[in-house]
DNA sequence: GTCTATTACTTCCCATTGGGAAGTAGCTTG
DNA sequence: CAAGCTACTTCCCAATGGGAAGTAATAGAC
């Protein structure tokens, strides 16, 4: 079952093809960020500021770049309440949702198994 | 109890804590050649030549650096054979095999979800 | 003995991306 | 009328990504 992305329609999909656009989804998803903010997500919608609080670490620019991509892809939602300072609400697609299952299993490895990876823990041993 | 990483030994890690080393090995497997080249090694060992040609469209300097670092956390192993045009195998390490779990997930996942998502509406950077 | 092929890389160099600091907009409170 | 709130932009620089081409060592062809 080869299969090459760009000649078929139906085709089934190969992240391994270089022209499939399987890999720009792969490539939007298996980012840092990415994983983290739509695990982030899973607790139902949230804010900008909330979002950068739980993603310790990421600077406004590159928030707004990973959440509008991930909009544009329709991982997820930007509800935006007209109100006097500004409000608007991220939220998981349907699609997001189910991309939020292997990105947790992603993270909760590495959690788990951060301990056996070698350039890990500073901590005292 | 919230776990930030740095300050206990043993206490749970948290992805989302900045300076988690978790951080770092979620930034390593969360990219695109990781992710493609770990799922390639599943089939057994393979030579560099083997995965180029598989992660279509991967350069010899981008290859090297992926599986490198890999290598540095004890995700895969690189075996040296001395032979008179090199020879040099790539395997996944039992904690490799578990990573590859997880991603394995993801990258199915894209392959069924793609048709599902918004093809490359360019976001304006 | 020189030429060519093979394999697994380096090195160079440039374009894209990542990332921090600070600025912006609009309205509301003191 | 300055300060503050929220959700961003903009600026600028450093890190990373990525392609083209070069390297090393030797076997085999000619």
């Amino acid at each position: 079952m080869t299969a090459s992305c760009p000649s078929g329609q139906h085709a089934h999909h190969d992240v391994y093809a270089a022209q499939c656009p399987c890999r720009t989804l792969l490539d939007l998803l298996a980012n840092k960020w990415s994983a983290l903010a739509i695990g982030a997500l899973e607790n139902g919608p949230q804010r900008f500021g909330e979002l950068q609080r739980k993603l310790q670490g990421v600077s406004p620019k590159v928030l707004t770049q990973t959440l509008r991509r991930l909009e544009a892809f329709g991982i997820l939602d930007r509800t935006v309440y007209p109100a006097v300072p500004p409000h608007v609400e991220y939220s998981l697609t349907p699609l997001g949702q189910s991309a939020a299952i292997p990105l947790n299993a992603l993270r909760s490895w590495v959690e788990e198994n951060i301990d056996h990876a070698f350039p890990a823990a500073p901590v005292a041993g």
